[in-house]
DNA sequence: ACCATGACGCACA
DNA sequence: ATGTGCGCCATGG
C-alpha cells in the first residue's frame, strides 16, 4: 500500500505504533524500529516519517522520544514537545525523561 | 536510476 | 565520563 492519504506503508506502521502508546507514557524510535522488526538504522526513517506526521493531533508523535532518555527534536519545536508531555504527566529533567519510568514497551 | 536529507543510535578516541 | 564521526533505514527531487 502506498497512498491511502499520502502515506506509505512503512509511515502507516509507525504511526499506529504512536497511537498504541498510553497517555503518561512514552516510546522510542528504537522502540518502534523494533516493534516493527527492522534491524540498524530503520529508527532514522522512523524519525522521518514522525516528522512528515499527516495525522498530527491524531498521531501522538510528541511521545516519540530518544533512546537515551532526551526529548529530541519535533517538527514544531522541541519546547512544545516537552510541554505536551508535562501536560500528560511525565516528568521531564533537564529536558531528559526516565525511560525505565515512563518508557511504554509494545506487547 | 542516482544523490541528498533527516524528529537517531552507536562505535570509537 | 565526554566529545566526535560514521552508518544505512525510507523518502523526496
Amino acid at each position: 500500500m502506498r497512498c491511502w492519504n499520502m502515506v506509505t506503508d512503512f509511515q502507516n506502521k509507525v504511526y499506529v505504533l504512536c497511537r498504541q502508546v498510553p497517555r503518561g507514557k512514552i516510546t522510542t524510535y528504537r522502540e518502534i524500529g523494533n516493534a516493527l522488526g527492522g534491524k540498524g538504522q530503520i529508527y532514522r526513517a522512523v524519525g522521518v516519517a514522525l516528522n512528515k506526521n499527516p495525522f498530527a493531533p491524531k498521531v501522538p508523535c510528541h511521545r516519540v522520544v530518544n533512546g537515551n532518555g532526551f526529548v529530541g527534536g519535533f517538527a514544531r519545536g522541541t519546547e512544545r514537545k516537552i510541554e505536551l508531555l508535562s501536560k500528560e504527566g511525565i516528568e521531564i529533567i533537564d529536558g531528559k525523561i526516565d525511560l525505565e519510568k515512563f518508557l511504554f514497551r509494545y506487547i
